[in-house]
DNA sequence: GCGAGGAAGTGGACAGTGACAACATTGAGT
DNA sequence: ACTCAATGTTGTCACTGTCCACTTCCTCGC
């Protein structure tokens, strides 16, 4: 058999198999042994592929990064409204709902999403670069978020002196909901009252963001 | 010796123990052999007092709670207005302040206090119990930022009807903040860009609990 | 006094893990 | 056809959490 031995493509093989360990049991369920196991070869087979557990573990991250992305996308691209200003905010609400939605319907990836340590971003707080006035990268969850912030300035849903820093003001604000309701304290509230307080939440958001 | 065998008080002394290797390396550090290593006995003697690493992990962060709420507190207390309104104000921003400024002082202490499993807390969002009909419990932080939100509502600086659900906002944005600064994807942020945020965080949730 | 009984601590063992090193297999390029 | 580097494998080590049997010592009833 030519494929018994050299499995072919055993990177993204390896990497889906720990992206469906840490779906089902979160990041301490990617075990590298396990996974090797689940991909029909034996263990140190990844360590020809990855240096470290962290660099499998950081892979799967970027995969839940990308889904969690597309989810965002989806849920944006569902919304219609004739008035710019009002859809800009609409969307922005979306933009929560949907970061709390996969955080509570995929809580392995989440966490694999946020527990890797190599995940950095390129935050474009320093104005320093004076290429691309408007909209940055929109690459990732922080890309989208900031199109949506953009959008809202341009439509005067937002005041433009506060457009700097709302991108961290508002994932902040989702990003501690999800992880409260997830693996912390709140963990065990149900599902009714949850979904009310994050609408308290994003009005309050919202309210702090457009309002007076 | 009579000290020789049995140490005396054994328990706290784990948990110490515990809490500075949890201090110096987080969650992961707080290995069972080590803590027993420092106490100057052998493994296996916390088990006479643990049923589990985990239920060390939460003594930790029971202990870890607790300093972070001894930090709001006192935080709070320097805080001085004669309006009313004004120092509840101020005094929410203050908790805001201490939470994230623990966080990021004491980042091993609080991942612990948030990463151990069995870290539930009574969430007075049923109002069931006809007892104590203002001002819950105040136990632990979640308690100190209730009253000061109360404390608000009585001086007319917040509309009662946004009372329910505020404490979870005012958590969630600082929660994910301290998160996200701490081993999340802002987390090499220069420290001037991040308080300047905070600042805006604050902003926006005191705007849009305040006002209209 | 004193001796039994239980609490507190010890040492050994086991399965599981991540990581390293040496060896085996195979396909690609000459 | 022959090399050779990439890819997988087996073997091993240190470390961890947890269980087990054993030892030491304090306490309490007599």
């Amino acid at each position: 058999m030519s494929s018994s031995y050299h499995h072919g493509n055993l990177r993204p093989a390896l990497v889906l198999a720990a992206a469906e360990l840490a779906r089902a049991k979160g990041p301490d369920g990617v075990v590298l042994r396990e996974v090797a196991r689940q991909t029909g070869v034996s263990h140190n087979a990844a360590y020809r592929h990855f240096a470290d557990r962290e660099e499998l573990l950081a892979e799967v991250a970027t995969l839940a990064m990308d889904r969690l992305e597309a989810a965002m996308l989806a849920r944006i691209a569902g919304i219609e409204c004739d008035q710019p200003d009002l859809l800009s905010r609409l969307r922005l609400r979306e933009v929560g709902r949907a970061y709390v939605g996969f955080a509570l319907s995929e809580p392995g990836l989440f966490e694999v999403a946020f527990a890797a340590q190599t995940a950095h971003v390129d935050v474009p707080d320093c104005p320093e670069s004076p290429a691309s006035p408007e909209s940055s990268d929109s690459s990732g969850p922080y890309g989208v978020l900031g199109d949506v912030l953009d959008e809202m300035v341009a439509a005067g849903a937002m005041p433009a002196a506060r457009r700097d820093g709302a991108d961290v003001v508002c994932w902040a604000a989702v990003h501690g909901f999800a992880v409260l309701h997830l693996h912390g304290p709140l963990s065990d509230l149900p599902a009714e009252i949850r979904d009310v307080t994050l609408e308290a939440l994003l009005d309050t958001v919202e309210r702090g963001l457009v309002g007076a």
